[in-house]
RNA sequence: GCGGAAUUGGUGAAGUGGUUAACACGCCGGAUUGUGGCUCCGGUAUGCGUGGGUUCGAUCCCCACAUUUCGCCCCA
């Protein structure tokens, strides 16, 4: 037997309502924000993804599914959704007029990973990006937005954690004197801490071997070594998320794992158990610099992306709606009848019934147990005598009663019954 | 990438080194010779993740691999 390739999964019965029923929540929010839904390829040129989601990050590093095509094109399967949707916006020219941009994305993501609870090779993200503002509202909208809509989801006890990272500036300075301090403790450090040191010491901040040591409590705050404007612009983000009574934690050792963040990062944390470690369900941040990197315009963005995988396990107990109950099931024994049986769903469909009929030659008792399964709600009743007269039986599956309609104008009474 | 656990039908699962692998649900058929959802009766794994090995003989013991799952790393 052929089976699905590790960490991937198939999406069917509940969990594919379940699905259907976010999906719904999803393009129905993003309308009402006024966010143009984007769709890129699932596979892009390598190097975008080196040169976005960063060269010393451990998604590119060890995570990607990279493959050559049949012209040795360098191709990458997309492991997050912003790289490929800023490329987008370079190439197509969004940057022209009618900004910002607000686009939404909603697909399949690959990473070469240890599959577990919520993490899967074969994922599925949801994010939305703003291009083309710097404006603090910008901000606190895109991280209002996510906290409404896991909300709205059914979502209790959400947290969001927040900091900022400053500008470039800003955080070559703090760089400076985080390697100052750390310097004497090298060699305390875990071992990925001392890479880190050199290719990227922000990560150590949110190092989970060495979180407790008392090195890393001692830490200098990120928050000390900005500038007043970064500082100030900082305030004025926490002020607004108050103004919109979004529950914030700032934490000064949150950084993210993809390079092209700045100044406001953030996570939203549920506390919901079958998450585990799987608990941060949204994350995202600003990215100032990323379009001028890709060749384009200055031009500075904010987003955040979701999983769809965990939004689904953490919904688990949230009441998902039955499938659509079928307005019509028609029954039949003979093949004289089954002839009608199949013009007559036909014609029903076109008329906008939902209709069906079996179609493995089970016995009647078993057909009316197949229009239960499908909670139909009208029986049509086939059968050779009355169609001989040009009579068929309908039976309302609620009340029980059954009617013999004239086959003339059995549409019509089952579009007006349905 | 590292460490632990698991893998029996459509589903939940019991079980044993040796004839036909419990039980329950579901599904199918019959009683009801074309009107069901209750009841009763019957059927439903030629196979116990895959490949090797030990053995007279393995689903059960050993090894490898695969997949799932828990923890770590990392992340959404």
């Amino acid at each position: 037997m052929i089976t699905k390739p590790k960490g991937c999964y198939d999406v069917i019965d509940k969990e594919s309502l379940k699905l259907k029923k976010i999906n719904r929540y999803i393009d129905y929010y993003c309308e009402f924000y006024n966010y143009d839904f984007i769709r890129t390829p699932i596979f892009e040129a390598r190097e975008l993804f080196h040169r976005t989601v960063g060269d010393d990050t451990d998604i590119v590093t060890k995570e990607t599914y990279d493959f050559q095509d049949r012209s040795n094109r360098e191709l990458t399967l997309r492991p997050e959704g912003t790289a490929g949707v800023v490329r987008s916006f370079i190439e197509n020219k969004m940057y022209g007029n009618n900004l910002p941009r607000k686009l939404y994305y909603n697909g399949t993501m690959y990473r070469y990973e240890r599959p577990g609870n919520g993490r899967n090779r074969e994922f599925t993200q949801f994010g939305v990006e703003i291009l083309g503002s710097n404006d603090v509202a910008v901000d606190v909208e895109v991280i209002s937005f996510a906290y409404r809509l896991f909300e709205e989801l059914g979502f209790k006890d959400l947290n969001v954690h927040i900091n900022n990272l400053g500008s470039k500036e800003d955080r070559e300075s703090y760089k400076k004197a985080l390697k100052e301090y750390l310097k004497p403790y090298i060699n305390d450090l875990c071992e990925d801490c001392k890479k880190r040191y050199e290719t990227n010491p922000l990560r150590i901040l949110d190092c989970k071997v060495d979180k407790d040591s008392e090195i890393l409590k001692k830490v200098p705050n990120i928050l000390e070594y900005q500038s007043e404007e970064s500082k100030k612009r900082f305030q004025k983000v926490l002020e607004y998320l108050e103004y919109l009574d979004v529950d914030y934690e700032v934490d000064s050792k949150l950084v993210r794992g993809l390079d092209y963040y700045d100044y406001t990062v953030f996570e939203i944390v549920s506390s919901e158990e079958v998450l585990g470690s799987a608990s941060t369900i949204a994350a995202g941040g600003r990215y100032n610099d990323l379009v001028e990197k890709l060749g384009g315009p200055s031009t500075p963005c904010m987003g955040f992306a979701c999983g769809i995988e965990r939004i689904m396990l953490a919904l688990d107990k949230i009441e998902i709606q039955e499938k659509r109950p079928l307005d019509c099931y028609i029954l039949y024994v003979n093949e004289e009848e089954k002839i009608k049986a199949i013009t007559l769903a036909q014609d029903l469909r076109c008329s906008g019934v939902s209709v069906d009929y079996d179609t493995t030659g089970r016995s009647l008792k078993s057909q009316f147990k197949e229009a239960d399964r499908n909670h139909a709600q009208l029986l049509v009743l086939l059968n050779s005598e009355d169609l001989q007269k040009g009579l068929i039986s309908v039976k309302d599956n609620l009340t029980k009663e059954e009617v013999k309609i004239d086959e003339n104008e059995i549409i019509d009474y089952i579009v007006s019954n349905g």
